[in-house]
DNA sequence: TCTATTAAGGATATGAAATATCCCTATTCT
DNA sequence: AGAATAGGGATATTTCATATCCTTAATAGA
């Protein structure tokens, strides 16, 4: 049970989306290059947090991405899920159904427990992923670039987007 | 990101293993048979708890499966792990060092922040899956089937133990 | 208005992993 | 001796992640 690399793709790209200065956009190609990804397949990647209304998009020359809303009020849970869905990651196919002692036309009283506790735990990886911001993310980010790299970087971005 | 339904089945067997009296035995076809599961394939995954360590085997007929400790001291991971593997949900590619502006030779202090904060949710669903032990799942199951399944159920299950 | 550039999305190809079955071997019980 | 078992290798099938290509509509700038 492995996530998608675009879950990966989708937390850098939003971090760089979060350094743009007001209104400004950044094109799937610039991403693609500054993260060394595929640029059709990152494309299904931003496709899919613009779809979850997580980022803005525009067309055309100087057309691109930009954040939907402030970094702080963006979570790590939203992009995740916006790439990798929000279903849970244990699927119960109640197989105490197939129990040979089970009376015919027996109807089981709620969810199964082995799947009660697992959707628990799912939802502890949730609520921790909820309980990061993307603006935490920045800062993290912050301390941990030298200055220079981090400096260059924005100049890259900067000189880019549109 | 869906966990292997092998995952499934290997809880519900254990939870029929934990209610098998001391020394006896119940085999790959029993608990097939039971959980209406592919025979063949079940007994991959009660391979993988035999080669984790967390089952007894024994060969011949009246031979099968037992658990290789009390309830109480098997934890929901040990199981999830044993079929699932150990290996994090989220996978760093260090993407970051495809980053243009990056000087040549530069070397990365840490883990990637992004890859720190998914495994430490990944952490966080493994420390809820073992907090809860497999003596806690038939506690639960006690209380959710009704007593005539519970009892026609382990009767089915003695019928079949070795 | 014309041209270049962009996001969106459909179609399709490729690769890896989950799912499933089959068969052979060594062991153990009756 | 014979039947039943776990273990494990080989292989097939299906599903999903990964990846590429192409068309369309919108937009900015010349």
């Amino acid at each position: 049970m492995i996530l998608k690399s675009q879950v990966e793709w989708a937390l850098h790209c939003c971090a760089i989306l979060a350094g743009l200065p007001e209104g400004r956009y950044l094109s799937t190609k610039a991403l693609a290059e500054f993260h060394g990804l595929p640029k059709e397949y990152l494309s299904k990647a931003l496709q899919s947090l613009s779809q979850a209304g997580l980022v803005d998009t525009t067309l055309g020359p100087s057309g691109g991405y930009r954040l939907a809303r402030p970094p702080a009020e963006l979570t790590f849970l939203d992009i995740v899920e916006a790439v990798e869905g929000k279903a849970r990651t244990f699927v119960c196919n109640n197989i105490r159904e197939n129990n040979p002692c089970r009376p015919q036309g027996y109807c089981e009283s709620g969810p199964c427990p082995v799947a009660r506790i697992m959707w628990e735990a799912d939802e502890a990886w949730r609520e921790k992923l909820r309980a990061v911001r993307l603006s935490d993310l920045t800062e993290a980010l912050a301390l941990d670039i030298p200055a220079d790299l981090w400096k260059s970087s924005f100049e890259w971005v900067l000189e880019r987007a549109g």
